[in-house]
DNA sequence: CCGCCGATCTACT
DNA sequence: GTAGATCGGCGGA
């Protein structure tokens, strides 16, 4: 069920971004289990991505996470609001990361609305980055822990999403990283409720 | 040391 | 449709 340590450590990112749609991201925090299906990804490219925070092989306090072995959590503050939560890939030295941009709700919805304060019927309430780390209660203090251990990890439960069901499109709020914004690294589930905003392919 | 601005979300007109 | 919230990282002085 977990995924496995070799799971993450896969240089492709880009392919990793696509086959973590439908697998589960779970948090236990003071006891209390939380979990959503992935529904939307993006893939970043490390060194050679200008929308990376480690273009060019940029190493800093914030950026070390990214540059450890594939299966930590990289999580960081943005907009100074809002925590944004990435599963760090490939092998060490080589900062792959696969943002997660939305997840529908599965277990402790209750717990999610508590903590997102509206009803769980609403797309919402775990769609977009800030949205869906919120909900799951992921703050900073899951930065560059192991998704193997009992704090936060990932199951998969062998749901697949045919292709046709799967957009690929350019990624969101990266204006900035110039051609690199055009390349098609956001995936998403079609037509799924907790997709953010721009759900057009 | 200072100043800018971001992988965003929500409320309100 | 759009403004406001709110703060740490980063780069330049």
């Amino acid at each position: 069920m977990k995924l496995k340590p070799g799971y993450y450590l896969n240089e492709d990112v880009v392919g990793l971004a696509k086959d973590l749609l439908g697998k589960v991201l779970y948090t236990k925090i003071d006891d209390e289990i939380t979990a959503g299906i992935i529904v939307e990804t993006e893939a970043y490219f490390g060194i050679k991505d200008k929308a990376s925070h480690a273009y060019g092989g940029r190493r800093t306090n914030r950026t070390e996470t990214m540059y450890g072995a594939g299966g930590i959590a990289y999580v960081y503050l943005c907009y100074g609001m809002h925590h944004l939560f990435n599963v760090v890939t490939s092998v060490e030295n080589d900062p792959h990361a696969v943002l997660i941009r939305g997840v529908e709700p599965l277990v402790g919805i209750e717990i999610i609305e508590k903590r997102r304060g509206m009803s769980g019927t609403k797309g919402a309430i775990s769609a977009g980055p800030g949205s869906a780390a919120k909900a799951l209660g992921i703050d900073r203090a899951f930065n560059t822990k192991s998704l193997l251990g009992d704090e936060i990890w990932i199951e998969d439960h062998g749901i697949r999403y045919d292709e046709e069901n799967i957009a690929a499109t350019p990624r969101v709020g990266i204006a900035y990283a110039k051609e690199h914004a055009l390349l098609p690294w956001r995936f998403f589930v079609k037509g799924n409720k907790y997709v953010s905003k721009p759900n057009k392919v």
